[in-house]
RNA sequence: GGAGGGCUCGCAUAGCGGCCGAGUGCACCGGUCUUGAAAACCGGCAGGUGAAAGCCUCGUGGGUUCAAAUCCCACGCCCUCCGCCA
C-alpha cells in the first residue's frame, strides 16, 4: 500500500505514477475523497466516545435519582456512539479498499512505456558463434531427450500442458543448481529457508498478488488457500505483523521452493519446452531493509544475480524494465536475460524488484530505531529459476554431438564435467 | 475427525462488570553505592494513531450493558488424549 500521507501531500506524483504504469489515474481522487470521509467519521466517533467514557464513569459514581437520570442520558448517547462507530468502520473499509488499488509509486528513473520500452543497461559475455563451430545448435527439448534429462511428453500425459519431468542428469542438475545457489547465498549472509508454498489470503494479498496478478495464481477454493507463484510470498509474510530490530537490518533470506503459475493469457506463448511452465523450483533472495538503503540493496541483489549467471558462463544482458511491465508492488525492476541460442534472443531468467515500503505497509512489517517505528522496505530477486537456467545451460554449453559441458562452478556439485548421451 | 485444557504489557503470573490500559516477579534501561563487578537501593519500562486533548488495543470477530480483560456466541491458534495417516 502506498503512504496515504504522501498521497495527500503529493497527489500529482501518484497520478503520474499511475499514468506511467498504464493504470487507473482517477483512483487517486477516489482515495483522497474516501480518506477524507474516513477521517471525518473517525473524529466524530472519537468525540462521541470520549463523552460516553466520561458519562459512564459518572454513572458508576452516582446513586439514586441522579443515577436514573444519568442512565437515561447514557443510553441515548450509547445509540449515537454505536451509529457513529458503524459509519466509521464502513468508511474505513471503503477507504482501504480504494487505497489498496493504487500501485507502488514508480522510481523516477524507471523508463516509461510498455513491455517493449525497457532500457538495456549492459551486455555481459558474447553469444557463441555456432556456425563457425560448424554445427546448428539443438534446442533444450531435443538436448533434454538426448541426455535423458527432460521428459515433456510424459509431463503432458500426467499433468497436461506446460508440465515436465526432470530425470537423470536433469534432476541432478536441479540439485546442483540449488546447492550452488544456497551455498553461495549462505556465504553472502542469507539465511536459507524452505517456506510453505500453500498460504492464506493475507499473505497473498499483502505481497500484492491478488490485484492484477490474481489470474495467474492457483486458488484452492474449498480451503481458501493459495499456491504461491514465488517464495517471495511466504518470505515477505514471514515477518508479517512484526517489528524488526534496526540493528538486524538488512535481514536477508534465500528461499527454495516450488512455484506455481496458471499462465493464464499466455496461450500459444512458449508452448515448447520448459521455458514457461505451471510448476518449477526456484531459489529466491528476499531482503528486509531500511527504506533509505533500498536502492543500494537493489543493486546488491542484482549483483548476486549477475554473479550467478557469470558462474554459469552464460552470456546475458541486464534490462531496466519499463513502467508498464512492473508488478504492482515494485517501484523498479531489473531483469537479467540469458542468451538462448536456438531462439536467437535474450530471455528473462532472473528478476529483481525493489518494493520499497509497499509490501511492508500491507503486511504490517515495521522496524524500530531511536526515533520511532516505521514501515520497512522489501526487495526480492531470483537467484536461480531452475527450468530456465537448465535451458540456458544446455543450449549454451552444448557440443555438436548433443553432449553438454558442465560449467566449472557446478562440477563440484555434480561430480561430472559433461552430460553424456543416454 | 472426536474429547478436554489454554490464549493478559519480552517471559511468568494477578485480575470482584465501573477505582484496570491493567498489579506483582523476572528480564531490560538509567542512576546511587563500589577500584571494578555482583548485591542492595532509587527511577523508568506495551503498542498504534494524533500537533495535542483524546481515541483504540487483554488471541480475532460479533453480542449483552450506560459501562466488558471480566458475562454470552462464533472463529483462530497452541497443548493433551483417541482415531486415521506421508
Amino acid at each position: 500500500m502506498i503512504d496515504l500521507k504522501f498521497l495527500r501531500e503529493n497527489p500529482d506524483v501518484v497520478r503520474a505514477s499511475q499514468k506511467g504504469r498504464g493504470e487507473d489515474v482517477t483512483i487517486v481522487d477516489k482515495v483522497l475523497a474516501s480518506d477524507d470521509a474516513k477521517r471525518v467519521a473517525i473524529t466524530e466517533f472519537e468525540q462521541l466516545r470520549a463523552q460516553q467514557n466520561v458519562l459512564s464513569k459518572s454513572v458508576g459514581a452516582a446513586s439514586g435519582d441522579e443515577k436514573v437520570a444519568l442512565l437515561a442520558n447514557s443510553k441515548e448517547l450509547a445509540e449515537k456512539v454505536k451509529a457513529a462507530d458503524a459509519k466509521r468502520a464502513e468508511l474505513e473499509a471503503v477507504a482501504l479498499s480504494h487505497a489498496m488499488v493504487i500501485s507502488n509509486i514508480l522510481d523516477p528513473e524507471v523508463p516509461i512505456g510498455g513491455e517493449e520500452d525497457f532500457v538495456v543497461i549492459e551486455h555481459v559475455g558474447t553469444p557463441r558463434d555456432f556456425s563457425s563451430a560448424g554445427f546448428v545448435p539443438k534446442d533444450h527439448v531435443e538436448l533434454g531427450k538426448l541426455l535423458g534429462a527432460i521428459d515433456t511428453e510424459r509431463g503432458a500425459k500426467v499433468s497436461g500442458s506446460r508440465s515436465y519431468y526432470l530425470t537423470g542428469v536433469g534432476a541432478l542438475l536441479e540439485f546442483a543448481l540449488v546447492n550452488y545457489a544456497i551455498s553461495s547465498a549462505t556465504k553472502a549472509g542469507f539465511i536459507p529457508v524452505i517456506p510453505p508454498v500453500l498460504v492464506k489470503p493475507a499473505a497473498m494479498e499483502g505481497t500484492g498478488f491478488l490485484g492484477q496478478a490474481a489470474e495467474n495464481v492457483y486458488h484452492l477454493e474449498k480451503d481458501d488457500y493459495y499456491l504461491v507463484g514465488t517464495s517471495e510470498v511466504p518470505l515477505a509474510a514471514f515477518h508479517m505483523d512484526e517489528v524488526l530490530d534496526v540493528a538486524k537490518l538488512p535481514l536477508r533470506y534465500a528461499g527454495y521452493s516450488s512455484c506455481f503459475r496458471r499462465e493464464a493469457g499466455s496461450y500459444g506463448k512458449d508452448t515448447r519446452g520448459i521455458i514457461r511452465v505451471h510448476q518449477f523450483d526456484k531459489v529466491e533472495m528476499f531482503s528486509f531493509c531500511k527504506p533509505e538503503e533500498a536502492k543500494q540493496e537493489h543493486q546488491r541483489l542484482l549483483q548476486w544475480e549477475k554473479d550467478f549467471l557469470n558462474a554459469m558462463e552464460i552470456p546475458y544482458r541486464v534490462i531496466d524494465v519499463a513502467s508498464g511491465d512492473l508488478g504492482s508492488s515494485a517501484n523498479r525492476k531489473f531483469d537479467i536475460e540469458a542468451w538462448i541460442p536456438t531462439q536467437d534472443a535474450y530471455r528473462e531468467v532472473t528478476s529483481t524488484s525493489n518494493c520499497t515500503e509497499f509490501q511492508g505497509r500491507r503486511l504490517n512489517i515495521r522496524y524500530k530505531d531511536s526515533d520511532g517505528t516505521k514501515a520497512i522496505a522489501t526487495l526480492n530477486g531470483t537467484l536461480v529459476a531452475i527450468p530456465r537456467m537448465i535451458v540456458a545451460i544446455l543450449e549454451n554449453h552444448q557440443n555438436a554431438d548433443g553432449t553438454v559441458n558442465v560449467p566449472a562452478a557446478l562440477q563440484p556439485f555434480l561430480g561430472m564435467t559433461r552430460f553424456e548421451l543416454v
